[in-house]
DNA sequence: TCCCATAGTTCGGAATTACAGAACTATTGA
DNA sequence: TCAATAGTTCTGTAATTCCGAACTATGGGA
């Protein structure tokens, strides 16, 4: 198990960001990072929605939310906290993030929520 | 040829508009058109940057661009207008597309451009 | 009217990427 | 040392992407 790879915040590339959050799995989960206090677990999120995510494809969207520079990883006993790096990203690129995730708001309400 | 299907606005997904750009072809096209008085043919896109793009693979941007809800494109005579949908975007997921070119403009200036 | 040039689209095969089950590794606690 | 838990990696299959070649549509002459 290679130890896991975070980029410098100048090295971020805005085409990650937005490949990483064009999945709503993974732009739910990265919602969910900022949301909850801005730690949580990877097995906290077996399911989005209604849709159980299988183990192998959760790591795998956790590695690209991390390699896209969105979140940091580390390991706390047996387990991984994965804190958001909201701050820094939104500092390198201002509104993005906010943006992507009141639009998904936006789109998953009903009818003009997130007004 | 079948017509040129765009979707209505209400139907436009965050996903699609967050996977088209994150294409950095498609998003400098869609800088473009926005950029250049929101008017532009297929064929004034033959390069981006230094790449040329082929004009099947040009097609298949623009494709993705309209369908996604980015861009309107009719036919005047022998080539096509891509419109900006951006009014109609910028209302429905606010600051989204805004914040996207800024993220791109940043990250290709030398350094902290865009400013 | 017929033909040509221009602008884009569609087709098809190769290359790349994504998904998820199975096997593996790492850590903690009994 | 063994079992349990949490994640990662491997691997085969499925889905996407890319781009050259062939095709379609429109307009402008001769």
């Amino acid at each position: 198990m290679r130890p896991l790879f975070h980029p410098a915040i100048e090295d971020v590339r805005p085409e990650a960001i937005l490949h990483a959050l064009a999945d709503p799995v993974r732009a739910a989960i990265f919602a969910r990072i900022m949301g909850a206090g801005f730690v949580e677990a990877c097995s906290a999120v077996s399911a989005v929605g209604d849709r159980v995510i299988p183990k192998s494809s959760l790591s795998t969207h956790f590695k690209v939310l991390r390699e896209a520079g969105l979140i940091r990883s580390e390991r706390h006993g047996v387990e991984m906290r994965n804190h958001s790096r909201y701050d820094e990203v939104n500092a390198r690129f201002p509104g993005l993030l906010i943006a992507i995730i009141n639009a998904y708001a936006r789109s998953s309400a009903p009818r003009a929520a997130a007004q």
